[in-house]
DNA sequence: GTCTATACTTCGATAGAC
DNA sequence: GTCTATCGAAGTATAGAC
């Protein structure tokens, strides 16, 4: 496995400059447009240092997932620690944003035996934090955590991902129902703190996706 | 757009070779592995049979859905219309098999912009024959068919989709908790003629993934 | 109507120069 | 420690032979 070829120090500049370039072009264009060429000509460099800093592309989707997930669960935890955790843990799963790069990995995982195990173990991650977090409402809705968690996800997921394919039937009456459920448990959409993107969130499942 | 290149017969022989290649090869290793070079050499033929055939990859990508979401249809319509119509959905979209060519046609589109608005046509062809079916039962269930459907269908692919993943945590309370509500609105799982997948495709959900 | 010879592009990766 | 010259394989597609 390992390799006699020399790799580049894990805080060179460059290197970092390659992960924004493909970050930048997973997001924009999927995971098939995060090659060694596009990626060093979106970063203004030459195609070989791509595998001076990663040996392989594998290297690379491997460094980028651990990049993401690392922020994605800072995020969700700071989210998560509100005092209206399921609507939270709603308005993150809705994010178009975070989900065109979650997708993304998920869709590369199909292909890349390698980044599977990985992407699991992260998604493994989240869902504990999310339960985590829930545990406490969870009672009073009548569900588990698990399942409450499970349940947001899923339905949080087909919206968004039909949306971006553009297939809306049933979208709006099951946000509906979702919101009248979330008001029953936690209360109207209001946060103490006006964590503005709040409605946002929510609104923008019904608007053509936006990045991250 | 048209092409002065002369292109093979619509039902020539080899052109259905490469297509069942296509299919074959998509449904064991993901869409990124249909490539002109390996169909060919799945289907026995030389590389450039495939353009004749399908003057672009594209071409050959449209055909098979073509083909795929006809035959889909047609099960569709032919399980939908069991007087259990809400589980009949629910055993057709937790069947692995037919969720692998799904999700990969889904993931294709995500990256060919030739192929994202056939794939929304034919979704909305599948949920228009389930809201369908399902609407007489649906009062009974004090949720508008619609909902119902995008529901059955964001529980369901979650659960598909992480499980070919190896994510699982509150996968099992969840299709228990679905089979609760089936079994309250429909009975229990046996139906009127034994068709016998029944049990099998909800089985199937926690066993790893088989073909379709 | 069916298939082949061939061109051109892009890909991942390595060895070796600075 | 950083970068470049270069390779071999694979990809899509076309023009033209049978």
């Amino acid at each position: 496995m390992a390799s006699p070829r020399r790799i580049g120090a894990p805080d060179a500049k460059n290197r970092a400059v390659l992960l924004d370039a493909a970050e930048q072009l997973m997001l924009d264009e999927g995971y098939a447009a995060v090659t060694s060429r596009r990626v060093a000509a979106k970063a203004g460099l030459k195609p070989q240092l791509v595998h001076y800093y990663f040996r392989t592309m594998d290297d690379l989707f491997l460094a980028m997932l651990a990049r993401q997930s690392e922020a994605g669960l800072d995020r969700q935890a700071k989210a998560l620690a509100s005092d209206r955790p399921l609507r939270a843990l709603w308005e993150l799963v809705t994010d178009p944003g975070g989900n065109v790069m979650t997708m993304e990995f998920v869709a590369l995982a199909n292909h890349r035996k390698t980044i599977r195990a990985e992407i699991a173990r992260v998604a493994e991650q989240f869902r504990a934090g999310q339960i985590d977090a829930i545990t406490q409402v969870g009672e009073r809705y009548g569900l588990p955590p698990d399942v409450l968690v499970v349940l947001m996800t899923g339905i949080s997921q087909v919206i968004v991902h039909e949306r971006a394919l553009g297939v809306s039937t049933g979208h709006e009456p099951t946000l509906a129902l979702v919101e009248e459920h979330l008001r029953r448990l936690e209360g109207p959409a209001e946060p103490t703190e006006p964590t503005e993107p709040a409605v946002a969130a929510v609104a923008a499942v019904a608007e053509p996706g936006a990045g991250s």
